[in-house]
DNA sequence: GGCTTTTTGTTGTCTTATTACACTTACTGC
DNA sequence: GCAGTAAGTGTAATAAGACAACAAAAAGCC
Protein backbone atom coordinates (compact mmCIF):
# COMPACT_ATOMS: atom_id res chain seq x y z
CA UNK A 1 0.00 0.00 0.00
CA UNK A 2 1.39 3.27 -0.88
CA UNK A 3 0.14 6.59 -1.64
CA UNK A 4 0.41 8.94 -4.81
CA UNK A 5 1.24 12.11 -2.98
CA UNK A 6 -1.44 11.61 -0.10
CA UNK A 7 -4.42 9.80 -2.63
CA UNK A 8 -4.13 5.96 -3.15
CA UNK A 9 -3.56 5.05 -6.51
CA UNK A 10 -2.41 1.90 -8.49
CA UNK A 11 0.83 1.97 -7.21
CA UNK A 12 2.70 -0.85 -9.46
CA UNK A 13 1.49 0.62 -12.62
CA UNK A 14 2.51 4.02 -11.04
CA UNK A 15 6.55 2.52 -10.72
CA UNK A 16 6.36 0.89 -14.49
CA UNK A 17 5.06 3.93 -15.72
CA UNK A 18 7.71 6.00 -14.54
CA UNK A 19 11.07 4.16 -15.13
CA UNK A 20 9.20 3.65 -18.98
CA UNK A 21 8.56 7.34 -19.00
CA UNK A 22 12.29 7.78 -18.60
CA UNK A 23 12.88 5.43 -20.75
CA UNK A 24 11.84 6.80 -23.48
CA UNK A 25 12.70 10.35 -22.55
CA UNK A 26 16.27 8.82 -22.67
CA UNK A 27 16.04 7.43 -25.87
CA UNK A 28 14.35 10.95 -27.56
CA UNK A 29 17.44 12.51 -25.78
CA UNK A 30 20.31 10.36 -26.57
CA UNK A 31 20.96 9.69 -22.54
CA UNK A 32 22.02 6.17 -21.27
CA UNK A 33 19.49 4.89 -19.00
CA UNK A 34 22.30 2.41 -17.46
CA UNK A 35 21.22 -0.41 -15.54
CA UNK A 36 22.23 1.66 -12.20
CA UNK A 37 19.84 4.92 -13.24
CA UNK A 38 17.08 2.69 -13.62
CA UNK A 39 17.60 1.22 -10.43
CA UNK A 40 17.50 3.95 -8.73
CA UNK A 41 14.49 5.59 -10.38
CA UNK A 42 12.75 2.24 -9.51
CA UNK A 43 13.94 2.61 -5.68
CA UNK A 44 12.82 6.07 -5.75
CA UNK A 45 9.49 5.63 -7.18
CA UNK A 46 8.90 2.83 -5.04
CA UNK A 47 8.20 5.25 -2.12
CA UNK A 48 6.39 8.33 -2.23
CA UNK A 49 8.86 9.42 0.36
CA UNK A 50 12.03 11.07 -0.02
CA UNK A 51 15.14 8.69 0.57
CA UNK A 52 18.75 10.23 1.29
CA UNK A 53 21.21 9.04 -1.09
CA UNK A 54 22.75 6.45 1.91
CA UNK A 55 19.47 5.03 1.67
CA UNK A 56 19.10 4.60 -2.29
CA UNK A 57 23.17 3.48 -1.66
CA UNK A 58 21.80 0.35 0.88
CA UNK A 59 19.53 -1.00 -1.81
CA UNK A 60 22.31 -1.00 -4.29
CA UNK A 61 24.44 -2.72 -1.88
CA UNK A 62 22.30 -5.24 -1.42
CA UNK A 63 21.75 -5.62 -4.85
CA UNK A 64 25.14 -5.58 -5.47
CA UNK A 65 25.18 -2.61 -8.26
CA UNK A 66 27.48 -0.53 -6.19
CA UNK A 67 28.25 0.10 -2.69
CA UNK A 68 30.45 3.64 -2.83
CA UNK A 69 28.53 7.07 -2.17
CA UNK A 70 29.42 7.96 -5.55
CA UNK A 71 27.52 5.56 -7.52
CA UNK A 72 24.68 6.84 -5.94
CA UNK A 73 25.48 10.22 -6.07
CA UNK A 74 26.04 9.74 -9.69
CA UNK A 75 23.03 8.17 -10.56
CA UNK A 76 20.45 10.66 -8.24
CA UNK A 77 22.50 13.49 -9.94
CA UNK A 78 21.87 12.30 -13.56
CA UNK A 79 18.15 11.55 -12.60
CA UNK A 80 17.80 15.42 -11.25
CA UNK A 81 19.27 16.93 -14.09
CA UNK A 82 17.03 14.99 -16.60
CA UNK A 83 13.71 16.18 -14.66
CA UNK A 84 12.87 12.74 -13.61
CA UNK A 85 13.75 13.20 -9.66
CA UNK A 86 13.85 16.44 -7.54
CA UNK A 87 16.17 16.83 -4.46
CA UNK A 88 14.27 17.85 -1.36
CA UNK A 89 16.51 20.43 -0.04
CA UNK A 90 15.02 20.55 3.31
CA UNK A 91 15.47 17.34 3.73
CA UNK A 92 18.65 16.29 1.79
CA UNK A 93 16.94 13.67 0.05
CA UNK A 94 15.48 13.07 -3.05
CA UNK A 95 12.21 12.27 -4.88
CA UNK A 96 10.99 10.55 -7.85
CA UNK A 97 9.54 12.87 -10.38
CA UNK A 98 5.57 12.47 -10.78
CA UNK A 99 4.92 15.06 -13.22
CA UNK A 100 8.09 13.94 -15.06
CA UNK A 101 8.32 15.45 -19.05
CA UNK A 102 6.62 18.22 -18.35
CA UNK A 103 8.65 21.10 -17.86
CA UNK A 104 7.30 22.12 -14.42
CA UNK A 105 7.80 24.40 -11.24
CA UNK A 106 7.33 21.86 -8.52
CA UNK A 107 6.20 22.17 -4.98
CA UNK A 108 6.52 19.81 -2.21
CA UNK A 109 3.97 19.04 0.31
CA UNK A 110 6.47 17.32 2.68
CA UNK A 111 4.61 15.37 6.06
CA UNK A 112 7.47 15.90 9.29
CA UNK A 113 5.85 13.56 11.11
CA UNK A 114 5.89 10.64 8.37
CA UNK A 115 8.40 12.43 5.77
CA UNK A 116 6.18 11.42 2.40
CA UNK A 117 5.96 14.26 -0.11
CA UNK A 118 3.48 14.90 -2.94
CA UNK A 119 4.50 16.98 -5.77
CA UNK A 120 2.13 19.37 -7.52
CA UNK A 121 3.25 22.56 -9.50
CA UNK A 122 2.77 26.36 -9.65
CA UNK A 123 2.83 29.28 -11.67
CA UNK A 124 5.79 31.68 -11.17
CA UNK A 125 4.73 34.38 -12.96
CA UNK A 126 1.60 34.82 -11.55
CA UNK A 127 2.89 35.21 -8.03
CA UNK A 128 4.10 38.53 -6.21
CA UNK A 129 7.76 36.77 -6.68
CA UNK A 130 8.00 37.40 -10.30
CA UNK A 131 6.65 40.18 -9.41
CA UNK A 132 9.23 41.55 -6.39
CA UNK A 133 12.20 39.86 -8.83
CA UNK A 134 11.47 42.19 -11.92
CA UNK A 135 11.35 45.16 -9.20
CA UNK A 136 14.90 44.22 -8.11
CA UNK A 137 16.45 43.01 -11.65
CA UNK A 138 16.34 39.65 -10.25
CA UNK A 139 16.62 37.33 -12.90
CA UNK A 140 14.89 33.77 -11.78
CA UNK A 141 15.83 30.28 -13.34
CA UNK A 142 14.51 27.81 -10.35
CA UNK A 143 12.50 28.22 -7.86
CA UNK A 144 12.24 25.61 -4.65
CA UNK A 145 9.19 25.30 -2.96
CA UNK A 146 8.70 23.28 0.18
CA UNK A 147 6.19 23.40 2.63
CA UNK A 148 6.49 21.28 5.77
CA UNK A 149 2.78 20.30 7.21
CA UNK A 150 1.44 17.24 8.55
CA UNK A 151 -0.79 15.16 5.93
CA UNK A 152 -4.18 13.58 6.07
CA UNK A 153 -3.01 10.27 7.50
CA UNK A 154 -0.77 11.46 10.20
CA UNK A 155 -3.42 14.49 11.06
CA UNK A 156 -5.77 10.91 11.63
CA UNK A 157 -3.51 9.55 13.40
CA UNK A 158 -2.90 12.20 15.94
CA UNK A 159 -6.28 13.05 16.23
CA UNK A 160 -6.94 9.17 17.22
CA UNK B 1 29.99 48.27 -0.60
CA UNK B 2 27.05 45.71 0.01
CA UNK B 3 23.65 45.69 -1.20
CA UNK B 4 20.62 45.63 1.01
CA UNK B 5 19.21 42.37 -0.96
CA UNK B 6 20.46 43.89 -3.88
CA UNK B 7 20.22 47.67 -3.58
CA UNK B 8 22.41 50.16 -2.00
CA UNK B 9 21.84 51.33 1.42
CA UNK B 10 23.20 52.34 4.80
CA UNK B 11 24.96 49.42 6.00
CA UNK B 12 26.54 50.18 8.81
CA UNK B 13 23.02 51.97 9.99
CA UNK B 14 21.41 48.11 9.06
CA UNK B 15 23.59 46.37 10.94
CA UNK B 16 23.15 48.51 14.31
CA UNK B 17 19.64 48.49 13.55
CA UNK B 18 19.07 44.83 13.77
CA UNK B 19 21.49 44.08 16.30
CA UNK B 20 18.98 46.70 18.47
CA UNK B 21 16.09 45.30 17.10
CA UNK B 22 16.82 41.78 18.35
CA UNK B 23 18.28 43.26 21.55
CA UNK B 24 14.80 44.78 22.12
CA UNK B 25 12.81 41.68 21.09
CA UNK B 26 14.37 39.64 23.22
CA UNK B 27 14.36 42.03 26.03
CA UNK B 28 10.91 42.04 25.56
CA UNK B 29 10.26 38.18 25.55
CA UNK B 30 12.68 37.12 28.35
CA UNK B 31 15.21 35.63 26.22
CA UNK B 32 19.19 35.88 26.81
CA UNK B 33 20.63 38.30 23.99
CA UNK B 34 24.32 36.51 25.25
CA UNK B 35 27.42 37.52 23.77
CA UNK B 36 27.96 34.43 21.40
CA UNK B 37 24.40 34.99 19.68
CA UNK B 38 24.88 38.76 19.27
CA UNK B 39 28.15 38.35 17.73
CA UNK B 40 27.03 35.98 15.49
CA UNK B 41 24.11 37.95 14.33
CA UNK B 42 26.49 40.92 13.72
CA UNK B 43 28.61 38.77 11.69
CA UNK B 44 25.51 37.64 9.67
CA UNK B 45 24.44 40.95 9.35
CA UNK B 46 27.74 42.15 7.92
CA UNK B 47 27.05 40.68 4.90
CA UNK B 48 23.75 40.17 2.81
CA UNK B 49 25.19 36.83 1.99
CA UNK B 50 24.15 33.34 3.15
CA UNK B 51 27.15 32.34 5.55
CA UNK B 52 27.52 28.59 6.10
CA UNK B 53 27.70 27.69 10.38
CA UNK B 54 31.70 27.03 9.96
CA UNK B 55 32.26 30.26 8.25
CA UNK B 56 30.49 32.02 11.09
CA UNK B 57 32.54 29.52 13.67
CA UNK B 58 35.63 30.59 11.99
CA UNK B 59 34.71 34.01 13.12
CA UNK B 60 33.64 33.37 16.25
CA UNK B 61 37.23 30.62 16.61
CA UNK B 62 39.39 34.19 15.42
CA UNK B 63 38.02 36.41 18.22
CA UNK B 64 38.19 33.98 20.97
CA UNK B 65 34.44 33.35 21.40
CA UNK B 66 34.24 29.45 20.87
CA UNK B 67 36.33 27.13 18.69
CA UNK B 68 33.55 24.19 18.70
CA UNK B 69 31.23 23.24 15.99
CA UNK B 70 27.90 23.34 18.77
CA UNK B 71 29.36 26.86 19.81
CA UNK B 72 28.30 28.12 16.29
CA UNK B 73 25.50 25.65 15.45
CA UNK B 74 23.45 26.70 18.71
CA UNK B 75 23.90 30.70 18.35
CA UNK B 76 22.17 30.05 14.79
CA UNK B 77 19.62 27.85 16.28
CA UNK B 78 18.64 30.43 18.59
CA UNK B 79 18.63 33.00 15.97
CA UNK B 80 16.50 30.76 13.71
CA UNK B 81 13.99 30.03 16.27
CA UNK B 82 13.52 33.22 17.36
CA UNK B 83 13.22 35.08 13.63
CA UNK B 84 16.46 37.03 13.89
CA UNK B 85 18.00 34.72 10.72
CA UNK B 86 17.27 32.43 8.65
CA UNK B 87 18.84 28.64 6.51
CA UNK B 88 18.74 28.72 3.09
CA UNK B 89 18.03 24.96 2.53
CA UNK B 90 19.35 25.00 -0.78
CA UNK B 91 22.90 26.13 0.29
CA UNK B 92 23.28 24.61 4.24
CA UNK B 93 23.73 28.28 5.05
CA UNK B 94 22.42 31.11 7.25
CA UNK B 95 21.72 34.79 6.57
CA UNK B 96 20.08 37.58 9.03
CA UNK B 97 16.45 38.66 9.03
CA UNK B 98 16.03 41.73 7.54
CA UNK B 99 12.45 41.46 8.15
CA UNK B 100 12.68 40.86 11.95
CA UNK B 101 9.79 40.84 14.30
CA UNK B 102 7.51 40.49 11.96
CA UNK B 103 5.71 37.04 11.27
CA UNK B 104 6.40 36.48 8.13
CA UNK B 105 7.06 34.08 5.30
CA UNK B 106 10.52 34.71 3.56
CA UNK B 107 11.04 34.13 -0.16
CA UNK B 108 14.75 34.30 -0.84
CA UNK B 109 16.38 35.62 -4.08
CA UNK B 110 19.62 33.59 -4.33
CA UNK B 111 22.30 34.64 -6.91
CA UNK B 112 23.72 31.53 -7.88
CA UNK B 113 27.16 33.82 -9.23
CA UNK B 114 28.11 35.64 -6.38
CA UNK B 115 25.93 34.08 -3.45
CA UNK B 116 24.46 37.24 -2.32
CA UNK B 117 20.57 36.68 -0.77
CA UNK B 118 17.39 38.98 -1.11
CA UNK B 119 14.65 38.40 1.09
CA UNK B 120 11.19 39.58 0.11
CA UNK B 121 7.98 37.82 1.54
CA UNK B 122 4.38 36.88 0.00
CA UNK B 123 1.04 35.45 1.24
CA UNK B 124 0.68 31.36 0.67
CA UNK B 125 -2.53 31.48 1.41
CA UNK B 126 -3.54 33.33 -1.91
CA UNK B 127 -1.26 31.26 -3.98
CA UNK B 128 -2.06 28.14 -5.38
CA UNK B 129 -0.45 26.21 -2.91
CA UNK B 130 -2.58 26.78 0.01
CA UNK B 131 -5.64 25.64 -2.46
CA UNK B 132 -3.60 22.61 -3.76
CA UNK B 133 -2.71 21.35 0.02
CA UNK B 134 -6.05 21.97 1.26
CA UNK B 135 -7.55 19.72 -1.64
CA UNK B 136 -5.44 17.19 -0.13
CA UNK B 137 -5.95 17.38 3.62
CA UNK B 138 -2.56 18.73 4.13
CA UNK B 139 -2.42 21.51 6.58
CA UNK B 140 1.14 23.48 6.04
CA UNK B 141 3.09 24.62 8.75
CA UNK B 142 6.18 26.33 7.25
CA UNK B 143 6.96 27.33 3.41
CA UNK B 144 10.23 27.43 1.95
CA UNK B 145 10.63 29.23 -1.16
CA UNK B 146 13.96 29.84 -2.76
CA UNK B 147 14.61 30.89 -5.44
CA UNK B 148 18.41 30.95 -7.78
CA UNK B 149 19.35 32.87 -10.86
CA UNK B 150 21.44 35.99 -11.27
CA UNK B 151 21.11 39.46 -9.20
CA UNK B 152 21.81 42.54 -11.45
CA UNK B 153 25.25 43.13 -10.24
CA UNK B 154 26.15 39.95 -12.31
CA UNK B 155 24.05 40.34 -15.10
CA UNK B 156 25.76 43.61 -15.48
CA UNK B 157 28.90 41.46 -15.18
CA UNK B 158 27.88 39.39 -17.90
CA UNK B 159 26.78 41.44 -20.14
CA UNK B 160 30.20 43.70 -19.94
C1' DG C 1 22.66 31.74 50.19
C1' DG C 2 20.57 27.63 47.97
C1' DC C 3 18.00 25.78 44.13
C1' DT C 4 16.60 25.40 39.34
C1' DT C 5 17.09 26.57 34.55
C1' DT C 6 19.75 28.07 30.86
C1' DT C 7 23.91 28.54 28.50
C1' DT C 8 28.62 27.30 27.36
C1' DG C 9 32.94 24.24 26.66
C1' DT C 10 34.50 20.09 24.78
C1' DT C 11 34.80 15.43 22.98
C1' DG C 12 33.38 12.43 19.90
C1' DT C 13 30.66 10.78 16.29
C1' DC C 14 27.39 10.68 12.59
C1' DT C 15 25.44 11.98 8.15
C1' DT C 16 25.95 13.99 3.75
C1' DA C 17 28.74 15.01 -0.26
C1' DT C 18 32.85 15.34 -3.20
C1' DT C 19 37.62 14.66 -5.21
C1' DA C 20 40.69 11.84 -7.58
C1' DC C 21 42.15 8.26 -10.42
C1' DA C 22 42.13 3.79 -12.58
C1' DC C 23 39.23 1.18 -15.48
C1' DT C 24 35.47 -0.16 -18.47
C1' DT C 25 31.84 0.49 -21.56
C1' DA C 26 29.48 3.04 -25.26
C1' DC C 27 29.40 6.05 -29.19
C1' DT C 28 31.67 8.04 -33.73
C1' DG C 29 34.07 8.21 -37.96
C1' DC C 30 36.46 5.67 -40.98
C1' DG D 1 35.45 -4.14 -37.86
C1' DC D 2 38.54 -0.96 -35.50
C1' DA D 3 40.96 3.07 -33.70
C1' DG D 4 39.88 7.19 -31.17
C1' DT D 5 37.08 9.72 -28.08
C1' DA D 6 33.48 10.48 -24.84
C1' DA D 7 30.69 8.79 -21.18
C1' DG D 8 30.00 5.96 -17.29
C1' DT D 9 31.60 2.92 -13.32
C1' DG D 10 34.54 1.07 -9.27
C1' DT D 11 37.02 2.34 -5.35
C1' DA D 12 39.57 4.75 -1.85
C1' DA D 13 40.06 8.63 0.60
C1' DT D 14 38.48 12.81 2.44
C1' DA D 15 35.84 17.06 2.95
C1' DA D 16 31.78 19.42 4.71
C1' DG D 17 27.81 19.79 7.54
C1' DA D 18 25.42 18.55 11.77
C1' DC D 19 24.43 16.73 16.25
C1' DA D 20 24.47 13.78 20.82
C1' DA D 21 26.20 13.71 25.33
C1' DC D 22 28.07 15.31 29.46
C1' DA D 23 30.64 18.38 32.52
C1' DA D 24 31.22 23.13 33.98
C1' DA D 25 29.68 27.76 34.43
C1' DA D 26 26.37 31.51 34.52
C1' DA D 27 21.82 33.46 35.12
C1' DG D 28 17.31 33.64 37.09
C1' DC D 29 14.41 32.74 41.19
C1' DC D 30 13.02 32.10 45.98
ZN1 LIG E 1 2.62 5.29 -6.73
ZN1 LIG F 1 2.35 11.95 7.07
ZN1 LIG G 1 22.96 46.20 4.96
ZN1 LIG H 1 13.06 37.03 7.43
Amino acid sequence: MSAFGFTSHDHAACISAGVAQAATACQAAGLQFTPVRRRVLEILLAEHRAMGAYDVLEHLRREGLGSQPPVAYRALDFLVKNGFAHKIERLNAFIACTRSGKDHAPVFLICSSCASVMETTWEPGESQLGVAADAVGFSVNAVVVEAMGTCPACRADIGR
